[in-house]
DNA sequence: TGTACATCAGTGAACGCGCGTTCACTGATGTAC
DNA sequence: TGTACATCAGTGAACGCGCGTTCACTGATGTAC
């Protein structure tokens, strides 16, 4: 049953898109490879045809899904006056929406402390994803200086990241939705003019 | 070889504090009940003369740190002038030494996204430390409006927490520095009077 | 206070299950001529 | 362009290991009298 190079292609991308969905909404060690290749619409045997460890796969699944998402928010905001453009962006990032759909969502929200225990490559993709989010903030940050763009964007995102984790914790919907408000209301108050 | 009541008790919480740092240091899924018994001086076969299952022993470990780690930072902070109570707390959670020894640290910035994912109780618990180190913070808020301390101090618990979480991530050490750097003048910047 | 029995903390072996990985096999695709 | 063979994507069974949990056993502690 062999298959042609491009639906091989096509078969690969789709076990890495299922394995990054399945990893945010289970857990990495939760899921296993059997069940990331079933939500691909395969069996398990085949894993190996296309990489060669659950290691790579976690890897590639961080790296792809990060991209994709950074890539997201970047289309999200390109065609809307550049005064809406953060409010855009944080309201995205810090939403129940996102709280609730861990599956589509941000890696480094739904898998952090998984990730901070996580090979030296599988760190490096997933702090490329995190600086270029930085670096997507940074760029709409008009009100900061220059100079402090970068620091100061890196913050943000660490604290986007933090309230979106923090607020999948809570079980109460009342204190988790004031997680979310109060981490929005933060970020907005730092970015005004003073 | 039966043991006194309170002998007894003291073994039970060798336990518990011994998985506390296990489950920080390595992942609750990653670290075996064998392994946890071990850290405490037994063998594995004792555990469930004390707990119910794993997912309980996960519950307690994740109150009882976190109760201590509030209780720490309180005690830090009594002692100190009023003024330099925020910038001590703020330094030392968001601080290389707290991002290089998560044995000892904080569960909410070692397990953040793991705890998303378990039962009920133990998020419960998860969120009641966050909201006791919050109201710790919110005390120490003197140039904020007391109405809004509550709300302010969750979003800066939250940015602590990412912050550290992330920069455990990094692995270029001068990255992960900056990102604790960042995070530190974040807050004192948003606590100055305007 | 002393004695006899019940209780139970801790040990180490065992059970059953799930998971990452391997492998023989199939049959369609790719390639050399 | 057509043919013959090599390659290899995908299947399903199997392997080996680790882990949560259970259990029979031991001997010291707790308790009833």
């Amino acid at each position: 049953m062999r298959k042609s190079k491009v639906e091989t292609a096509r078969t690969r991308k789709r076990i890495v898109k299922a394995a990054g969905a399945e990893f945010a909404a289970n857990g990495i060690s939760e899921v296993a490879l059997a069940r990331v290749m079933a939500a691909a619409g395969l069996t398990h045997g085949g894993f190996y045809r296309h990489f060669a460890s659950k290691d790579q796969l976690v890897l590639e699944a961080c790296d792809k899904t990060l991209l994709s998402l950074v890539a997201g928010l970047e289309l999200l905001v390109k065609e809307k006056p550049h005064k809406y453009a953060l409010p855009v962006l944080v309201d995205h990032y810090v939403s129940r929406a996102h709280r609730d759909q861990p599956r589509t969502g941000c890696p480094l929200a739904a898998l952090g402390s998984e990730l901070a225990r996580r090979d030296k490559r599988t760190r490096q993709a997933a702090m490329e994803g995190f600086l270029q989010l930085s670096r997507l903030i940074a760029s709409q940050l008009e009100t900061v200086p220059f100079r402090k763009r970068a620091e100061r964007s890196m913050a943000i995102v660490s604290a986007m990241v933090g309230a979106v984790t923090l607020a999948r914790i809570a079980p109460d919907t009342r204190i988790s939705d004031s997680v979310l408000a109060a981490t929005r209301d933060y970020i907005f108050r730092s970015v005004q003019r003073q």
